[in-house]
DNA sequence: TTCTGCTAGTGGCCGGACCAGTAGACTGTC
DNA sequence: GACAGTCTACTGGTCCGGCCACTAGCAGAA
């Protein structure tokens, strides 16, 4: 009949407030909020409970506060520093593994081709060729360019594709990924095989995109995913992944 | 040649002792803390710096304290929670539109239904069942229960899918959208004849989970979607949605 | 045995204080 | 007038001691 009641505590209460004042546009990043010493009276607590509050907001990476500073903690701009951190001590606790990391990356990067296919602009298309092309000149020379490329590469896939959220969450799910398996790959001995691989593929995908196929960009996007990490994965993980493959989404 | 160093704050290092407690099982959820009055003997700082390390531990998700527990604070277990916050706040924060937003759970949803065709339990699918009993008994009632089994029956197919990832962000784009459109909706007078359609079209997606269908399962999953909240949108915004349509995933 | 009231200890919050650090004004020099 | 250096007012980080409402568990009453 009566719902239960959580007493609302102070500090809570203020994160709440300058929380929405962020979200509704009155605070935007880069403004500075008054000092705690301000705040304090501006919400009439102590400052204990400005400063718990601070934390809390800081922690959330809303703002940030520097000792000294006389304009003030500073709003910051929205960052995925937030999702980067709560993906990856799951990851770490493991609540999510590897299996199901690669299966949502499939999903998403698939999606991301297929409308990145359908929707590039030339330019666009140049950029990634150049990142190919950058990943193709880096096989023999070092790990960290060529990382840099095959992300650069995938980042304009997802810009490409003209999606905020699935940019984001592209973007996460392949740093979380290659964090869990960079020990791995960096150390495996047929490593310059497998860039080369990873090259060829990468090339088959772009085709895909500049051909303007959708169908075909999603589908080679999945198997390559699949095919570059299956190694890392146990037997027993593989049927959650390739039902994503030869079933649908690509209807084969 | 040499790095920006950044001072450390006492209370961050209070917190990385406790997480990495946490993270390495000397900490268990469950456990309990010490008092506060207890800790700064312990870590020898002020009661203010161990409560503003516990307000950043609080505020993750990784303890909770309640006012005159004997007990100390209690160590949760590792939840999904905090990926939400971020997600949804990624939602929010970086005005996103409905078109934007309807992409994306087409494309998550529809996995989300082929995986769950594929891998759901006979136990699964009588909760579906019921949930959409549920929403079609609540038809003439109200449309807050009717919302309810709706949000459960979507729920029980991100479950099925079985990836904790696609859960969230199914559940967190659900809410947001609903969020954005919710006034317009409950307003609209034709809303039975909707909910009548809705329950058609869910029986139909149900059915293909029944049959374990992925594929079928995936497209109506997402034509339902499209059509259910097209009448919301441009025109000009319908395209991006329909490419995922009638081309792949579901390979027409 | 059950219930009640008490009590020790808890977290929430307060006010004042000190310190190292910062930015901008202020000074003296050239 | 331009520029180095100092000075100052204020900031955030931390500490201390104290008060309050609340909780769990216990001792005593029924």
């Amino acid at each position: 009949m009566f719902e239960p009641v959580r007493p609302a505590r102070a500090y809570e209460l203020i994160v709440e407030q300058i929380e929405t004042a962020i979200y509704d546009g009155t605070l935007a990043p880069g403004d500075r909020l008054p000092s705690e010493r301000a705040l304090m009276t501006q919400f009439s607590v102590s400052r204990s409970t400005i400063r718990e509050a601070l934390r809390v907001l800081q922690s959330d990476g809303r703002v940030q506060s520097r000792p000294g500073d006389p304009n003030g903690p500073v709003v910051l701009p929205f960052s995925t520093a937030g999702l980067h951190k709560s993906m990856s001590s799951l990851v770490r606790a493991d609540t999510v593994g590897l299996a199901e990391l690669l299966q949502y990356r499939i999903m998403t990067e698939g999606c991301a081709n297929q409308l990145a296919a359908q929707f590039r602009t030339d330019a666009q298309l140049a950029a990634m060729q150049e990142a190919l092309a950058t990943m193709q000149a880096s096989v023999s020379s070092g790990h960290d360019t060529f990382a840099r490329a095959d992300m650069a590469f995938h980042d304009l896939i997802a810009e490409a594709a003209g999606n905020k959220l699935l940019q984001v969450s592209n973007e996460v799910v392949r740093t979380v990924v290659l964090q869990l398996i960079e020990r791995k790959i960096t150390q495996a001995e047929d490593r310059p095989a497998q860039m080369l691989d990873s090259c060829r593929r990468h090339a088959l995908v772009l085709d895909a995109v500049r051909q303007q196929d959708p169908a075909r960009a999603c589908t080679l996007a999945r198997r390559h995913i699949f095919e570059y990490y299956a190694p890392y994965l146990d037997e027993a993980e593989l049927p959650r992944l390739l039902i994503l493959m030869d079933a649908p989404p690509d209807g084969a």
